[in-house]
DNA sequence: TTGTTTTCGGCAAATAGTTGCAATAACTTG
DNA sequence: CAAGTTATTGCAACTATTTGCCGAAAACAA
């Protein structure tokens, strides 16, 4: 997703417009990878000195539930990414390096039919992410 | 497992037994389902009044690692229960009621091989629980 | 442009949970 | 049982995150 169709999509929600919510936008998209709360934070004050963390934090939420971003706890932390609709997936996060891996949504889907099938529990998959150890702390002999 | 294995067990790993570690095991012991935080410590301080929130953390924390409790993850608090070496599960929480199912481990063992086999990540399902919609909160439409 | 409505932002205080530190108490040895 | 060692406690301060309050600003109408 682009910067401008995520304002779009805002828009059409009805939500308003305030520069706030459009710098935490543009330094999510320019982030890249995933990113922590407080490195959102840190360089929308840079922009705009009076940011508060609290707006930060609102903000990611309601882009969360609008559904523009997507939200990875990773370790104990939450992370941002803007979403990407043609490339949904799942986190593993490495509980040594705190490193984030991707993984495709059809390792699970198997899984959340059994779940939905059996005990017509409907499970929240989209922000979900595992922790464990990755391969390369395992060698390291740190798991 | 029982009041004394877990104690047995406890001392085995070297842990000294102080009143507050007893305090909290018995409190948990007799919880029965699986209790919050608070809550053992509200039923540890009506038996010793001096008993402090951070010792209730560091005691429980230090169950889970040795064995002799199971950190459930209930919507976004820490809950509690002793292990049941017999009845090892995961458990389905449900967003709309908070109510908490068992999940047999079966049900993931596929997914953790193949997390191992294809990435080498080794996930922390032990102590694993699922967030989602129960069945009858999905009929109140409250999904 | 001004006025009205309603959401939003900034602040401070609250939440659950963790941590550093000095005093204390449990275990160990003699 | 007394002394020494070291883990543990209680406290206060800290973390990340959330919330209540109220003035400010966005959206919309006139």
């Amino acid at each position: 997703m682009h910067h401008e169709q995520a304002l779009e999509m805002l828009r059409l929600q009805g939500h308003r417009m305030t520069p706030q919510r459009v710098l935490v936008l543009s330094v999510v998209a320019d982030g890249g990878e995933h990113m922590g709360v407080d490195e959102v934070f840190r360089r929308a004050r840079e922009v705009y000195q009076y940011m508060d963390i609290a707006t930060v934090y609102r903000t990611l939420r309601m882009f969360r539930d609008a559904g523009v971003v997507t939200e990875v706890e990773s370790g104990d932390r939450l992370h941002y990414e803007l979403t990407m609709p043609g490339d949904v997936h799942h986190h593993m996060v490495c509980r040594v390096c705190s490193g984030a891996y991707n993984l495709s949504p059809h390792y699970l889907s198997e899984f959340r039919e059994t779940l939905v099938q059996e005990f017509g529990f409907v499970p929240d998959l989209e922000h979900f992410s595992i922790t464990g150890v990755c391969a390369g702390c395992q060698e390291s002999g740190e798991g």
